[in-house]
DNA sequence: ATAATAATTAGACATCGGCCTAATTAAGCG
DNA sequence: CGCTTAATTAGGCCGATGTCTAATTATTAT
């Protein structure tokens, strides 16, 4: 169960950014390059770990690559912090359907 | 808001097991020792970075130390993957009173 | 086919991280 | 004090990680 790689993946900021600009939907490589002072082949390194993860989801549009959040693999990292927790606000466990 | 410092410490496998193993209460140093192949200074280091993170609490008696859980901070991250997921569990707020 | 644009892959480099052994601090006991 | 036990700190080793420049792939348009 859960491998390491989200939690590698997560602590990196400029990848949680990359994970939080993505919150409302897809967005191109390119615009998440540009919201950052970094280059392109840095970015795309991050990209590619994140894919790794499995946090990210991707797909070829034209030239363009769209990239989206996989909320699966961060519900398994939610599911751990609450595991730690002991309790806290799971428990019930049907009000995820939404 | 939330520094680095906790996503670097919950990187490492072995300091999720050592947070895994606080879950139940407060442990010795040498007690969380045994659970690892690994040489106390190495054990050592991890509970230091935990312990820099303020993931885990730390009081002396006699000659041993007690390390225990600090679930604050893992429920910043528990708020990170939520905010990240937009919803899920969160909402209402007033919940964790139970 | 050539050129332009979007993005990645390749490779180098410096720093960070995890692990070890050896030495040190801290506390208890004869 | 001198010895033992619990744990940390110091320092070195080496692989992993983040960043960059240069080169490459993929797509579209002229």
């Amino acid at each position: 169960m859960s491998s390491n790689q989200p939690f590698k993946a997560i602590s990196d900021p400029t990848r949680r950014e990359i994970l939080g600009l993505l919150r409302h939907g897809e967005k191109t490589a390119g615009d998440l390059a540009e919201h950052f002072d970094m280059t392109k082949p840095s970015m795309s390194h991050h990209f590619a770990v994140l894919k790794e993860a499995d946090l990210i989801t991707s797909r070829r549009e034209g030239q363009q690559i769209w990239y989206g959040l996989n909320t699966t693999v961060v519900q398994d990292v939610l599911a751990w912090a609450m595991d730690l927790i002991g309790d806290g606000k799971k428990r019930g466990g049907s009000d995820d359907s939404e």
